[in-house]
DNA sequence: CGCTCAGTTGACGAATTTCAAAGATGGTGG
DNA sequence: CCACCATCTTTGAAATTCGTCAACTGAGCG
């Protein structure tokens, strides 16, 4: 990647903390920034892991594999999610974490969390809330898996990424960085990159979307995806948006 | 249903308590029983729902569904399994749940886990033990629904069920009782009622399941559906079952 | 310039769904 | 007890969706 890009992702992304972010780093002021490349796994299946990842800039994808190499990925993160690697009672991850693009994060220990302490009582809360909002978006992904079409599964995709970015101030008017391949498409929507392929240029072809130089993504036409996607909007961005708790 | 099934479907049911029941119930002497019959909603999606339940016998199934009309059973409940349906933040059920078979359970507030308490501490270890699996379960079904063939799918949910069912004393030497259709199963896996009928046949042809009755299945050659799966067991053990906290 | 990697497109084949019809089973009411 | 009914299972045939293979293009980078 052109350094030129990257710094343009790195002002975005630091630019747009979600305040979940603030809040957390603030009631951990000792916390330690890490960083992690484009590529970069930043943990294995099958790793010792009982801490969780906050994601503080950039994308990263948690995934898991089959024997026979086939990845699927589980969810895309953002920032400001946590992702719980693993519990205290089975310290070993489930999935493995990939940054996606450049991304910075920081590690929550269980013990930041367990314990009467209020401000570790509101961390679970903090931390509750955005497990919830990952669950539900689990389920969401399961049931486009196995009872949509490929156009369907792809039309929610972009749909959820989008209007994940947009209170992150990371998606305007229809447009945002899309820092994943056709093949990491696939592995998140269960579809070949070919047929990814096809379906996305079907629907820039329908001029739904637009495609510039395969980084930025324009949403030309959301009431069609959405219908595309079978979506209700509204109900959806209820479900799907992270609430901050009170 | 018979009412000679039925009984005994109970009586295996009310015997195989799981410990994480008894302890819950010992924790919570005020708890209340409650039943629901074989095809019972016991939560639509969208419901206001802010509490957990925990399945005390029978069978359960989480699952969501397109506008459409397809469904998609996210998870399989079985008994000492909880239910997260909302949280505070969010008092809104992403799920249906419905039950597979006849059902007793209990609800569980949320204030019945949230405070200094070390009773409710407990409470959230407990929980947080079981949900953590769920998560485990969910994640592992999306890999399956993503990157798997029917025949791979269906092995692997026929082991699923095995797996959990066995440590409660509800399978005994590969034989189990399957509470659901193959209408029911194909939501599960993510196909048609037909074509899990056709792979069913097709491993009850080759010796590897029996099918009896159309309510108790039996495992002839675990290794062979492991295989068929991509399962390995040992592994598999370790990563799905629930792990009961110390 | 040549390399590699990602995207694009066509042709073909495999896996799965849908449609349709014929058994099987259990429950219900006469 | 029997007849009827609804539901589930089973099987075949046709249609559809999607994956695989293969070739070509274009952009970025050394």
């Amino acid at each position: 990647m052109p350094l030129q890009e990257l710094s343009a992702i790195n002002a975005a992304t630091d630019a747009s903390y979600p305040s979940i972010v603030d809040e957390y780093l603030a009631l951990w002021p000792q916390h330690l920034t890490l960083q992690a490349a484009k590529g970069k796994m930043v943990t294995q299946e099958g790793d010792h892991a009982d801490h969780s990842i906050l994601l503080l800039s950039g994308w990263m994808a948690l995934s898991k594999s089959l024997p026979d190499g086939g990845t699927q990925i589980i969810d895309i993160i953002l920032p400001g999610d946590f992702v719980l690697l693993g519990a205290t009672i089975a310290p070993v991850a489930a999935c493995s974490v990939e940054a996606l693009s450049d991304a910075s994060y920081t590690i929550v220990k269980p013990d930041r969390a367990n314990g009467p302490d209020p401000v570790m009582a509101r961390m679970r809360l903090l931390m509750a809330a955005v497990l919830v909002t990952t669950q539900a978006r689990t389920a969401e992904l399961l049931l486009r898996l196995g009872k949509s079409s490929a156009a369907s599964r792809i039309a929610y995709a972009l749909i959820e990424l989008y209007t994940r970015l947009e209170p992150l101030n990371l998606a305007h008017r229809g447009r945002f960085n899309l820092p994943m391949t056709q093949h990491k498409i696939g592995e998140f929507v269960g579809l070949s990159n070919v047929h990814v392929c096809r379906t996305m240029r079907r629907f820039e072809r329908a001029g739904i979307i637009t495609n510039l130089d395969h980084q930025d993504i324009v949403i030309n036409d959301l009431s069609a995806l959405a219908e595309i996607a079978e979506i209700d909007l509204d109900v959806f961005r209820r479900e799907i948006l992270l609430r901050r708790p009170q």
